[in-house]
DNA sequence: GTTATTGCAAAGCGTTTGCATACCA
DNA sequence: TGGTATGCAAACGCTTTGCAATAAC
């Protein structure tokens, strides 16, 4: 990375940051850094090994990720029962996981069919399951007062 | 339940597990009609809660239901990043997670759309978030042989 | 200067594993 | 009877938390 696209990118970050008001502090800079540039969901300790030098203890990162989600800045990606993985909440989009080898692949469609026949024919990657949960309120969450 | 029912119920856990050559123990054929009966996803714990009288250790849920998705009686619901759920292979469905109460409640519909409304109209569901994940194998995993 | 954030260390919690015992086929 | 399943207890790995020190605004 060039320097002058470096300093451009650690404005960006300032700049989302304070969006959220949230304290640009050196360690959340690099943490959504990564967070952007990772080319698939990451667990936190995988999140921490990308920064280089001094990185943040593993308590703050969990805490930092934990922050971005509440704010909408990241989004926990459930493909994993035993590590949470996280990325950056940007295009709506899926994943490809594969049973074998547990790589994961962005996938940017999302219309279930369509998803399918994309998965195979541009990414030779023959889907035999899917998860498929919806998230929202239920009638009575929406009706009772808090 | 009536008497005959639990016998048939019992004799029907006795075939399932004959079917993929497991022992028909005690604590098997209670967790196995446990899951038969669940109302939504269950994590070992709870499935472990609901069996009356002496239960079997908690171990011995979890080794009996990784063996159950191994043979494909069960399969892991992943709605919840801190515990793994499952629930009984039958027919393919989804599920509709309160993001406010937490409450599960299966969704047996699967085009997206199609689920969206259906959630709204019959569930009084108002969804604002999902995941969708496929799995598979990639090329890669295919065309390497083992 | 105030308040939020961090590192460190310890605790927490769901899940897994080793081993001796008990059991099903 | 031989291989499998179980209970118990300890280990494990990921995640969270308390607290004093530090840094952002």
């Amino acid at each position: 990375m060039t320097e002058a696209a470096a300093r451009s990118g650690s404005r960006t970050v300032r700049r989302i940051l304070g969006e959220h008001s949230l304290r640009a502090t050196p360690g959340r800079m690099r943490i959504l850094e990564q967070l952007r540039v990772a080319p698939h969901p990451l667990s936190a300790a995988e999140l921490r090994a990308r920064i280089g030098g001094v990185r943040p203890d593993l308590a703050t990162v969990y805490r930092t990720l934990d922050r971005f989600v509440a704010v909408g800045i990241a989004r926990t990606v459930f493909v994993d029962p035993v590590v949470r993985r996280f990325e950056i909440a940007g295009d709506h989009h899926h994943h490809l996981t594969c049973t074998a080898c547990r790589r994961i692949t962005p996938l940017p469609v999302c219309a279930i069919e369509r998803m399918e026949e994309i998965a195979r024919t541009e990414h030779g990657f023959e889907v035999d399951d899917h998860v498929l949960e919806l998230f929202g309120t239920c009638q009575e969450c929406r009706t009772t007062r808090r």
